[in-house]
DNA sequence: AAAACATGCAACCGCGTTTCA
DNA sequence: TTGAAACGCGGTTGCATGTTT
């Protein structure tokens, strides 16, 4: 018999997203919470598959998610965690507050893996290469093993402490995307899209967080690049930004009218008390406590 | 200036796992 | 307990952009 298709492949629009479908997902997610991905294009009239709908959702509208611009500390937390995870990337941005899978995934095998593949050292800091190899064997043949030892003890307290740098001045995109499509959205008749200058399908990049700048369909104001910012935008911004200096462990705060459990931390816009649940991290269930990569990678001279 | 080639990344696909009736 | 549906993940592709010739 066979999977059917997750979604009626008749009908259903593939590319690009555009802002104006950005605008309807987030709107929706806004009221619905993320989750029940299936309901999601009947609900909000979006011709899109389901799947699609939450990736859109997880890798580029949610809120938290920091994109390009990898830190030093960040490729070799990537480095290490592949040596030592392999290519399973969700487990490794899991180390990575603000990064998705599929950015980390994307980032190795666009640079990373090329770097190494050079033999080239990252920027003179010990890396996995510079270890002699028998003794980098060894050494990985020993963290796997408490890695094991670790996942089977199942961490429930791994709180990620935050490891990557928080100097983030870049944390830009998310904060803006979904800044400018609420703003948007807020509006009584939100700003039509441009979409020949904003995407209109043509350049899929004016949807990546990076070009979005939204500029491209938006009131100029909230450009990301030239770094003026409307108040509304500000206000998000330093609220989204939650992570960068405490890893999003103090908004676990219970905010009474969420359906959606889990361990993630969830968030509400000041404006309109909007609850974002913050799935920058699903708490996957094969995560070596943080400390122990921590400790590993101090011990490497990392930190 | 234009064509050819290289690069980067968003998005799709297929399959494994989890959840739920 | 079981099977179907939903979800999540990793691999891969397609295309826009950047660089070189």
């Amino acid at each position: 018999m066979g999977r059917p298709p997750c979604c009626d492949k008749i009908g259903v629009k593939k590319g690009p997203w555009t802002p104006e479908e950005d605008i309807m997902l987030v709107s929706y997610i806004q009221e619905h919470g993320p989750g029940n991905w299936r309901s999601v294009p009947t609900n909000t009239g979006l011709l899109r598959c389901s799947k699609s709908c939450r990736l859109r959702w997880t890798n580029y509208l949610r809120p938290g998610i920091k994109r390009g611009n990898f830190t030093q500390q960040e490729e070799k937390m990537i480095i290490h965690l592949q040596a030592l995870l392999g290519n399973r990337w969700a487990a490794i941005a899991s180390y990575l507050p603000q990064r998705t899978d599929n950015d980390v995934k994307n980032y190795w095998n666009t640079h990373l893996r090329k770097k190494l593949q050079k033999g080239q050292n990252l920027d003179g800091v010990s890396s996995v290469q510079s270890v002699p190899k028998g003794q980098w064997e060894k050494r990985l043949q020993t963290d796997i093993r408490m890695a094991k030892q670790a996942l089977s003890e199942a961490l429930s307290l791994d709180k990620p402490s935050c490891s990557t740098d928080s100097n983030e001045s870049t944390y830009t995109s998310n904060a803006e995307n979904i800044s400018w499509l609420l703003e948007s959205w807020m509006k009584p008749t939100p700003k039509p899209v441009t979409a020949s200058g904003g995407c209109g399908g043509a350049d899929h990049r004016t949807n990546s967080a990076e070009t979005v700048t939204h500029g491209s369909f938006t009131n100029g104001g909230t450009s990301s690049s030239d770094g003026e910012t409307t108040p509304l935008r500000q206000g998000l911004d330093s609220f989204f930004s939650f992570n960068n200096s405490s890893c999003h462990s103090s908004d676990n705060v219970s905010h009474g009218s969420v359906s959606v459990e889990e361990q993630n931390a969830s968030f509400m816009t000041p404006e309109n008390g909007v609850v974002f649940h913050d799935e920058t991290k699903p708490n996957s269930g094969d995560r070596v406590p943080l400390t122990l990569i921590e400790k590993w990678l101090l011990d490497d001279g990392l930190f």
